[in-house]
DNA sequence: TAGATACTTGACTAAAGAGATCATATTTAT
DNA sequence: ATAAATATGATCTCTTTAGTCAAGTATCTA
């Protein structure tokens, strides 16, 4: 599980997108990357990327962006680290399959679920909660 | 927490030693590479970091090899791991410290921290044992 | 003392992935 | 029309990872 910067932006502009979810116009990417400081035409090939998951729907044009288009109740960041981020190609080190290397990746597994229990719990409307309840200075719009 | 080849060869290694701790010779390169199939060259490599962390020393010349200069029961695989992987140059996408940002860096913490606690449990000593005793096969020599 | 065995050291390389960037098109509100 | 947005595909650079190579040094055994 290990996040790179195209999963941190790509739950960053999911959370911002929940946060103006209830608002009825669209998000400019421009205003996601004023925000946050995130390079713009990076944004677009993360944005791309979760268009074609179906958690989010472009409106083209003038006064067009980004909004959700699934419940952020139900996508966790595990949900997005996991299809955003590097294809888990599994550990390419098989070489021979001995016991010992075996107990070692059962290690490695548990350690790697340990940290998808953690992030698998972090619901997208969970945390916009979180910040506009535990935090007043996040509550921005 | 990111587990490369690197990572894993140093731990095949340490518990390589381990398992041959009480025997009196010291255990060649070559024999792990036989048992293991890793690449010899880049196993050198490898234990000479080891060695330069102290943990194991090496004896030169005819009937050479490596030992264990720590006690197995101090060495679990998050040591290993940590300072044998990558140097944690920590996430280098800063950009702006919005407070989503800093929402997902302490999920990203508590991830990472849930897997680091797996691993800081598994001494070398007790992957030792388990190998032996929980299962016939694995126990050799 | 010769030879085989084994570690030492430092430099080097190839491939892959990460993190962007750019130019050009297309769509749509006003 | 025109300005504001997204769409798309190509390209680029940098770093890391995995692995290699060659030449040297130490030590045991016969």
């Amino acid at each position: 599980m290990v996040i790179s910067a195209r999963v941190h932006y790509a739950c960053v502009a999911m959370l911002e997108l929940a946060i103006q979810n209830d608002e009825g116009s669209p998000v400019a990417i421009r205003e996601i990357t004023d925000r946050h400081g995130v390079p713009g035409p990076f944004l677009v090939q993360i944005l791309r990327s979760l268009r074609a998951l179906g958690w989010v729907q472009s409106i083209r044009g003038s006064q067009g962006g980004y909004r959700l288009s699934i419940d952020p109740a139900t996508i966790t960041l595990l949900d997005i680290a996991e299809a955003i981020g590097s294809q888990e190609a599994g550990c390419r080190t098989e070489a021979k399959g001995t016991p010992i290397a075996a107990m070692l990746r059962d290690q490695w597994d548990d350690a790697a679920e340990a940290s998808r229990r953690v992030l698998g719990q972090a619901t997208l409307s969970g945390l916009v909660e979180r910040a506009q309840h535990g935090d007043a200075s996040m509550f921005y719009i």
